[in-house]
DNA sequence: CAGTATCCTGGCCGATACTG
DNA sequence: CAGTATCGGCCAGGATACTG
């Protein structure tokens, strides 16, 4: 059986994939990732974090101040997936416009 | 708000990617794909081939034949998806195996 | 601040049966 | 062959309330 579809499983998930790509440039907060991740909820991001931590795809390091400080590194692994994950998000923003207008054509017809 | 998230709904599906990659090669019948993408139902094939038609990312062919023949192909958007897709296809392959390795340790752990 | 805990619901998706 | 139609379970995931 084709087990790429196992990987999909976690890889190919809108959430994670949004939350490797804010990682790119360095170590973000819960809270900043929750501001820059437009629309996930909070328990969605809990659950994403979690479950890319547990694929040792980043690191979740607890500073112990008052508040608390907890911040969320990509992994050597994470940043691979991220540079492999690079081109198909930035072909999502270059070709929103034509998929719009392809979806409200095919609509019009139907 | 960052419109990524509406594009990767579609492009991020793991179904959609799947059968965008089978098509690399050329024209398939809704059977070779059935066959191709494993552990893909009927329902799901129907649905995913429907939107990603709809998005233009494929044509839907109908010869009038007896019996019946469909065939699917990409558009030329379609192999641009396909092609920004790869990576991420790839990654995965390869990094499965430690990822399996990530998340045994990390439920040991936990 | 960075979560956890709980409830609840829409819709995803598989299974099954039927058709041009 | 290539679907459509329908039913139903189940769970992803939002909303909300609470805590160290």
């Amino acid at each position: 059986m084709c087990r790429t579809r196992a990987v999909l499983d976690i890889v190919g998930d809108k959430w994670a994939l949004l939350v490797v790509r804010m990682l790119k440039d360095g170590p973000l907060r819960f809270t900043e990732l929750k501001r820059a991740v437009d629309g996930i909820s909070q328990r969605m991001l809990t659950v994403t974090l979690r479950d890319l931590e547990r694929d040792g795809l980043l690191t979740r390091t607890v500073h112990a101040v008052m508040p608390p400080h907890v911040s969320y590194e990509l992994t050597p692994m994470g940043r691979t997936l991220r540079e492999a994950a690079a081109p198909l998000l930035e072909w999502s923003v270059r070709h929103m416009p034509q998929i719009d207008a392809a979806r409200a054509a095919y609509d019009e017809r139907g």
